[in-house]
DNA sequence: TTTATATATCGGGATATTCCGATATACCTT
DNA sequence: AAGGTATATCGGAATATCCCGATATATAAA
């Protein structure tokens, strides 16, 4: 867990509403059929309002900090919130910073 | 509480590393006769490298995102930690985000 | 094999951040 | 008042981030 990574990719509003939709998939992304590996890129895109490209390199970004995880499934790519790296983050936050 | 402030304030190692020594000013910052609030920026300072105005600039910063709070007492300025805004950024990253 | 769809990557302009040295301000001492 | 110390602010160079349109890649469908 780098942390530095981590709060960059935090400190930026519309990469801090995607994570907070990701947690209601079925519900902030209506469309989909199952939702086991999260929500594809499509679907984030039209919902942010920025481009395909713009919303790809937050969702890499936020991979990269651990954030979320994707799944390569033929042409779509899931991304779901990774929970683990949250929780971690917040025993950081209490117990060490 | 401004989460993307917090995070971007919180994005930065020197800046982070300030926050830890902070939480023990007496080990980490020692030759002030009293710590109730907090320290000094000169004593940050010289622990850190940077020079005073990016310490202060550094320590601006945390203070806008409500990490720190400042007291001026003559001609020093003290800076300790506002523990409410990390109990705060905590429940945040735990129930919202 | 061609065409279409989904995603990732590239190049770049605009803006923000990081850090510095220089200077301003504020306070204390003499 | 003058000089010294502590801190804040300013101007700027280097670098990073944000967002875009264009293009590349990967898979699927015809």
């Amino acid at each position: 867990m780098n942390q530095v990574e981590i709060f960059k990719a935090l400190s930026n509003q519309a990469r801090l509403q995607i994570l907070e939709w990701l947690k209601k998939p079925e519900v902030n992304f209506p469309g989909q059929a199952e939702y086991g590996d999260g929500v594809c890129v499509q679907l984030i895109h039209q919902k942010c309002g920025f481009t395909q490209s713009t919303v790809s390199e937050h969702l890499s970004m936020l991979q990269r900090a651990g954030l979320v995880q994707s799944t390569r499934k033929g042409q779509w790519t899931y991304y779901k919130r990774n929970e683990e790296t949250f929780s971690l983050l917040s025993n950081f936050i209490q117990s060490e910073l």
